[in-house]
DNA sequence: AATGAGGCCGGTGATTGGCTCAGAA
DNA sequence: TTCTGAGCCAATCACCGGCCTCATT
């Protein structure tokens, strides 16, 4: 029984690691314990959902986004791709808060220079119809504003 | 206590690019578009938990469970394309669960019921 | 008896075309890798060592 | 020239379990 | 009421982010 790390079975395979599959569990549980009153709980099942999920969610947006990629011949996803695969698949309502962090993104990427008039306007940045589809979107937005640090750079 | 600075993300980044990189029609993305994939992500677990707790709620408990998320699946549109990946870790015995709780709350709270779209766009 | 599970019906007609992708994508990773079905009760045989050996408070914490 | 993959390095927070009592039952 | 199981602590070490070089566009 000791001495091979896998599970008796009939398994005789190469599985893929668990932290390659999943993000770290306490990263999961922290942003989860963020949305929640204080007094609330998270049972051990949940916290080990949402992180399988999130693998899900994550492959599921990248997956259209490189199908549009391919699409416009282009071979690098940016950005934009996964702004617009968000809309494509119903999760527009979350773009309001990613484009504004987006742009704090740049700011502390870019070569210590906050971002340009240029970029802004001409940066490219996916703008959806402005059609709210669920009362979500401003949820979000507000979401974002709380993240946005009051002092600015 | 450390807290998100802004243009950073909880979870880290180099973890959601090896998850994107599972996908072998990936090959190439760029750093903005982990960072959008990784925020996105952020606020997807903020969501699909707040929704969870609100099931938890109606039945007057303090600790979100995983049937508060698999029911969330079912019910918010959203979320739909979860229902393949939710059941796996219990798949008989809640399914069986979830009926008889779906069963009981019928008669007493009237939820948001799914529109059931008839077979336009099946195709095998 | 078992009904054929409960068989989905898609109604987001925004993601059913991905959702079918995805389920090819998903099958195909999953006989390639044989990806892990149950938990590991850990993940580092060495964290779990070091884990065991920390001294605890008498409530079961960890302490200096 | 601009930018991403892959590799290396150093600093660091995720991982981790026994006991208690919220709170599910 | 009974009794399950989630939060609570913080030290190690696997891994994340920030570099580098080299390949690709």
């Amino acid at each position: 029984m000791s001495g091979s790390a896998n599970q008796s079975g009939d398994e005789g395979d190469i599985d893929l690691k668990e932290q390659d599959r999943f993000l770290p569990i306490a990263n999961v549980a922290r942003i989860m314990k963020k949305a929640l009153p204080e007094n609330a709980k998270i049972a051990k099942d949940a916290k080990e959902c949402v992180q399988e999920c999130v693998s899900e969610f994550i492959s599921f947006i990248t997956s259209e986004a490189s199908d549009r990629c391919q699409q416009e011949k282009r071979k690098t996803i940016n950005g934009e791709d996964i702004l617009w695969a968000m809309q494509s698949l119903g999760f527009e309502s979350y773009a309001g808060a990613l484009k504004i962090y987006l742009t704090k993104y740049r700011d502390t990427t870019k070569t210590d220079r906050p971002t340009t008039a240029k970029e802004k306007e001409d940066g490219p940045i996916y703008v959806p119809q402005p059609s709210g589809e669920h009362g979500t979107e401003s949820y979000y937005n507000a979401i974002a504003h709380q993240y946005l640090d009051p002092n600015k750079n | 206590k450390l807290e998100r600075l802004p243009g950073t993300t909880i979870i880290p980044l180099a973890r959601v690019k090896r998850v994107i990189k599972e996908d072998k029609d990936v090959s190439l993305i760029n750093a903005e578009a982990i960072f959008c994939v990784a925020y996105a992500t952020e606020l997807f677990m903020e969501y699909l938990v707040t929704e969870g707790y609100q099931r938890a709620k109606r039945d007057k408990r303090k600790t979100v469970y995983y049937k508060d998320l698999a029911s969330t699946v079912t019910e918010v549109e959203q979320f739909e394309f979860l229902e393949d990946v939710i059941p796996p870790t219990l798949t008989l015995k809640t399914a069986i669960e979830r009926r008889k709780e779906a069963l009981e709350n019928e008669g007493s709270a009237p939820k948001k019921q799914k529109t059931i779209k008839d077979t336009s766009a099946q195709t095998p | 008896p078992i009904q054929a599970a409960d068989e989905p019906l898609y109604v987001n007609a925004k993601q059913y075309h991905r959702i079918l992708k995805r389920r090819i994508a998903r099958a195909r990773l999953e006989e390639l890798n044989k990806i892990a079905r149950a938990r590991k009760p850990y993940l580092h045989e060495s964290r779990h060592r070091h884990a065991m050996r920390r001294p605890r408070g008498p409530g079961g914490r960890f302490l200096s």
